[in-house]
This record gives C-alpha cells, structure tokens and sequence, in this order.
DNA sequence: CCTTTGTGCAACTGATTAGTTGCATGTGAC
DNA sequence: GTCACATGCAACTAATCAGTTGCACAAAGG
C-alpha cells in the first residue's frame, strides 16, 4: 500500500528504493559477530586472504569466504589480487553510511558531525 | 540507559559475549525496510498501535506485530498499553548503539562525538 | 616433472525468518 | 448483556542463510 508516502517533512531520509537495499544488506551484512570481528581485524592489522583468517576463526575457509563475499557485497570489503593469493581489504569508510541512517533516524543528525565524520581521513585508526 | 560504557580503552572494542548477542539482534532489527520505515514513523509522528500501522504498510497486522516484536526485543521500541489497546513507543536513544559501534570500528570514535551525542536529549525529535 | 598451497565451485543439511491464515480472548461502548 | 473492535496465540509455507564437505583448478617452488 503504496509505503514510501510524504512520510515526514523535515527530518527522515526520504529513502530512495535503492538507499532501501543499501541499507539492508549494509546492515545485515554487521548483523554478524563474526563478521564484525573480520572487520575490525582487516581494519586494524591490514589486509588478509580467507586462508590466513580462517586459521583465527573456528570455521572453515569456506565459510570465511563467504562470509567476506558479505561484506563485499556490502561495500565494507574488497578483494585484491596479490600472486596467486587474494587479499581483503576494509574500507571502512562505508561505515559512515550507517552512522548517517542512524543519526537521522534518532533525530540527532546535525552538521557539526557531518563535519567530523568527513574532516578526518575516515580510514586508518588513529594512533592514540 | 548507560549505552557509553568504558568501551573503547585502545581501539577496537573488547566486544563481551553479550555484546555479541546486543549488536546481532540490533543490526538485524535494522536491516529490514519495513522495520526501518515503523522506527521512523513512530520517531516521527509518535507512539502508535500495531492495527493502526497496519494500513500504513502493506502488510497483515499480525506481520507488523512481528516486525515491533522484534524491535523490541533490540530495544527500539517498546509497548505501553494504553485502554484495550497497546501503543508501540520508540526509544531512539538505544539507535546511538550502533552509532557507537560503527565509529569505534572505523576509527573515528572521538570524544567530541560522545559529547555531541550525550549533550542532546537524545530522544524525540527537535521541535525544529 | 611433481608436490604443495591457495583458491573456486557446487551440493547438501539444519536453522531461522517473513508472511500468512484461523481462531480465541479480552475489553470498551451502548 | 451484547456487539464490535483490538489484541494474543498457534500452526503452516516458502525462502533464505550459515556452515559443512568434496573435488577441481591454478600457480609457486623444489
């Protein structure tokens, strides 16, 4: 019954059908522990393939793999080719995607944060 | 509500097995459009009832009772009965979770963010 | 060459999920 | 009490997903 009306005036993203699945799989692509543990290991010790990470995880490479292809297909990951190995690498930027949807959606939303989220580099962690 | 816990001593965080389970029910509440689109109307427009969101969406009551179901059980919303009928209130201070999480992740946590999201009353929208 | 190591593909199982339908219960209005 | 409406509970289907296993292929390295 026609879901994306007014639906607002000021404040709620409008939404747009492909923001809608953006946000789906962005979101269900964190709705995994293991998933946000591969994040945060890619993000702070740098890129690594499915057979090195496999070993940290008690899963098997097949399933490390297809949990990364999640998260490539979420945009938070990316594959490299290095030799014959491939590597993933995070691009954590995307994360701000996420923060964007839920600083709107709480009514919290407000430039001065905009300004943080895109001043700083938005990639690597900060030494201290 | 204590959301901004220690919670970042280095950087990543140290994720302890319940907030394992907080974050996956959290990040999966998120990701389907149909709850998305109930946490903003009632953000929005205020607390509400499953049977009056139910013409909203194209959708049985019963499906939309679901979706709040498990709204609530992220924390996202919760019911308040109100004469024969139950009204679903949202409590977007809980979506700052998440906010918490993607920063901390992708390294840009900063003090300033917490200040900016701590200062504000964090719940209903501004009047404008 | 052959062995090793890393990757790619496919099929299978078990569990979970969205959404439905049908019916029962409760409660306010008259 | 009775009617109408709103909620609650349960069972069912179809689809998706996590994880596994098995095997095939590609490329280094001796």
């Amino acid at each position: 019954m026609d879901l994306l009306r007014p639906l607002h005036r000021t404040h709620v993203n409008p939404s747009t059908s492909d923001e809608v699945g953006l946000l789906d799989v962005f979101f269900a692509a964190l709705a995994d522990s293991t998933r946000r543990q591969l994040i945060q290991r890619l993000v702070v010790d740098g890129p690594a393939s499915a057979s090195t990470l496999h070993d940290l995880f008690a899963l098997t490479r097949q399933a490390i793999v297809k949990h990364l292809t999640v998260l490539e297909g979420a945009g938070l990951v990316h594959r490299q080719r290095r030799g014959r190995e491939v590597l993933f690498v995070a691009t954590p930027e995307k994360l701000a995607t996420g923060v964007v949807w839920l600083l709107d959606a709480s009514g919290q939303w407000d430039r001065r944060i905009q300004r943080l989220l895109t001043a700083r580099g938005s990639g690597s962690v900060p030494a201290e």
